[in-house]
DNA sequence: CTCTCTGCAAAGGGTTTGCAGCCGA
DNA sequence: TCGGCTGCAAACCCTTTGCAGAGAG
């Protein structure tokens, strides 16, 4: 069975020898309460706003470090910002991303999947990861868009 | 049949009615004999050995002009800069980009493009774009790795 | 002649880093 | 105690912008 993240960043801090600190544990906290794909930013204000004093860099550090231990993936949206997303307990999944109100949904196809394994295997490649983001227009904006001008 | 680059971006300036001037003459020369994925201050370093003189922020807003030509395409292989390549008589593909030594591979899979289009489909989004990296370990860099140590 | 373009340098946005003191293990 | 951690602010990197003069159409 999995252990929870916490456990499991714990584990993880202790492996490194690193040290468990209240602004580790603050952060991770408001980051699993996240729902979608946080900036570093906007991780820092939810933080900041119960625990003032805390300091930008100290979010960047630990977004990178629960980026190691497993339970966060960087994800790039092409505004700019690197967003993290919760890694732990969630399969794999790739991002659809509405280009007209930005709104995104996190998709998962088996079959392209296993053919980007068999591209990558055709040309010698060991797969280690992929990024995949399909930019379009979801159905609300398409119907606004039709719907007048 | 096709026109060649130069005229297709002489007609892009002047039905955008802008201007040609020898600055972007000669960014696009260069820009079309490059082979890979050039980052802007790649091209400004090129461009300024027989142009002395030029800005890099005319580099910046060219290359920013070839992409709304159709001439180039922004590339982003997250190493922070951003790249363009020539989209000009080229087909679609995606990369493959290894992880080890950086060499990226372009390919393409009809099959992918054609899930693709069919997850947006099942979402109910129209697909206007995508964006596919595959990171993985070239034949180079996996034989090197088990020959020693 | 007009309106766009240019080079410069400064500003901007996101992220990283150096440092002195702090504090978990 | 010891070495990692923190907040701050400055530094960084890439990119954009404001401006006054230059030059294409």
């Amino acid at each position: 069975m999995t252990k929870d993240p916490y456990t499991k960043f714990a584990e993880f801090i202790a492996r490194k020898k690193l040290k468990m600190t209240p602004q580790r544990r603050r952060i991770l906290e408001v980051f699993l309460s996240e729902e979608g794909h946080v900036t570093s930013e906007e991780l820092y204000q939810k933080v900041k706003r119960e625990y003032d004093g805390i300091g930008q860099a100290t979010v960047y550090r630990t977004l990178k470090l629960l980026a190691d231990s497993g339970l966060a993936k960087a994800v790039e949206f092409g505004d700019g910002a690197l967003r993290y997303e919760i890694l732990y307990g969630q399969s794999h999944h790739d991002h659809l991303i509405c280009e007209c109100c930005g709104i995104n949904v996190e998709v998962v196809d088996p079959s392209i999947e296993r053919l980007q394994e068999e591209v990558a295997r055709r040309h010698g490649f060991k797969l280690t990861a992929h990024k995949l983001y399909l930019y379009g227009i979801c159905p609300d904006c398409q119907k606004k868009a039709s719907g007048n001008g």
